[in-house]
DNA sequence: AGGATTCCGTCGGCAAAGCG
DNA sequence: CGCTTTGCCGACGGAATCCT
């Protein structure tokens, strides 16, 4: 038994907990369950993408490095467990793992069983739980072993691990890639209540998850990036068939990026991954159209053109309530 | 023997201390 | 100031013990 963390340390504990955690759900789904973590903290420590459907779950994760009489205990303001989309984790660090079972809660159960008191004149809620599985306390029905946690987010265990594609090109997403997604992610930052979040591991078909904090939908955007000037104004954008997954939480968008001007063309696209097939066509492993910013002859994209500058708008209205 | 009582570890709750 | 840990207390419930 190592030392226990002191307290400048505790902080440390936390993102071992979380890491540990995210770690876990990879092993557990054997690559069917995806981690995606924040680009900014604003509640949610990571988002749990389910393969299968395409659902998404954000995470809170409470990682405690000592126990209290063989005790869990969890103390968090009232004003950072608001939202009812979020599921609670929390467990306890152990040196070299985690403890034996862990609570597995959403939101709104946590409110309702937790306590609630007020610290130093604000609300807090307060509880613990036991390591011990047979303890049959009020928190018993979310108490998970740490070796099956995903199926509390709908995932046997047990599943054939999930093949990954090998990718053929050494550099699947080149410099540009990169910068076409960085320059996706500068502008949805500008939007006040999206949260922006970027898989973890990088294996994602997806690689920019949107979540709006009000009503807690999200979606994620395939970002492809090509490069055009006046020799080839019009570029083609291939899509891997092999790891194209398409769901109702998937959107595409291709930017343009102008590398005489160092920047982006004015139009983009944005198109939902279930519609892909309306206009691309398959070439040997991919699939494949053209793009060309600024266009009158493309007509079949036609409707999916739109100014770069109002994405963040037009993001938020997708994940607004219909 | 059977019911009542006591005991004791666990659980839930609350406040405050500790710490950078 | 924000966050985690610590101290302390009362309620609960199962089990051991006691009483008649």
């Amino acid at each position: 038994m190592k030392e226990p963390w002191t307290r400048d340390e505790a902080s440390a504990a936390g993102q071992v907990f979380e890491d540990r955690l995210w770690a876990l759900f990879m092993e557990q789904s054997r690559g069917h369950l995806h981690v995606f973590r924040p680009l900014l903290d604003r509640g949610v420590d990571g988002l749990l993408h389910r393969l299968s459907d395409g659902a998404y779950f954000p995470v809170q994760a409470k990682g405690r490095s000592s126990l209290r009489k063989g005790r869990v205990q969890l103390l968090v303001a009232a004003d950072s467990v608001t939202d009812d989309h979020v599921v609670i984790v929390a467990g306890e660090v152990v040196e070299g793992g985690v403890g034996p079972s862990m609570l597995v809660i959403p939101t709104p159960d946590f409110r309702h069983h937790a306590l609630l008191t007020t610290a130093d004149g604000l609300p807090v809620y307060s509880m613990s739980f036991s390591m011990q599985p047979r303890s049959k306390g009020r928190w018993a029905p979310w108490i998970t072993p740490s070796d099956r946690l995903v199926e509390r987010f709908g995932v046997p265990l047990g599943l054939p691990a999930l093949a990954i594609a090998p990718e053929p090109e050494p550099l699947r997403r080149g410099p540009l890639g990169f910068l076409g997604e960085t320059e996706i992610a500068r502008v949805l930052a500008q939007a006040e209540r999206l949260n922006l979040f970027r898989p973890f591991p990088d294996l994602e078909t997806v690689e920019l998850a949107v979540r709006h904090l009000d009503t807690g939908r999200v979606l994620g955007f395939q970002i492809k990036t090509v490069s055009v000037d006046r020799a080839s104004p019009n570029r083609p954008v291939d899509i891997r068939i092999a790891s194209f997954r398409p769901a109702p939480t998937t959107y595409f968008t291709v930017v343009a990026w102008m590398p005489d001007q160092r920047r982006f063309h004015d139009e983009c696209l944005v198109f939902p991954s279930e519609d892909l097939l309306q206009f691309a066509r398959r070439a040997g492993p991919h699939y494949m159209f053209e793009f060309q910013p600024g266009s009158k002859r493309q007509r079949r994209l036609d409707r999916y053109r739109r100014p770069v500058a109002t994405l963040a708008a037009e993001t938020e209205g997708l994940l607004s309530d219909p």
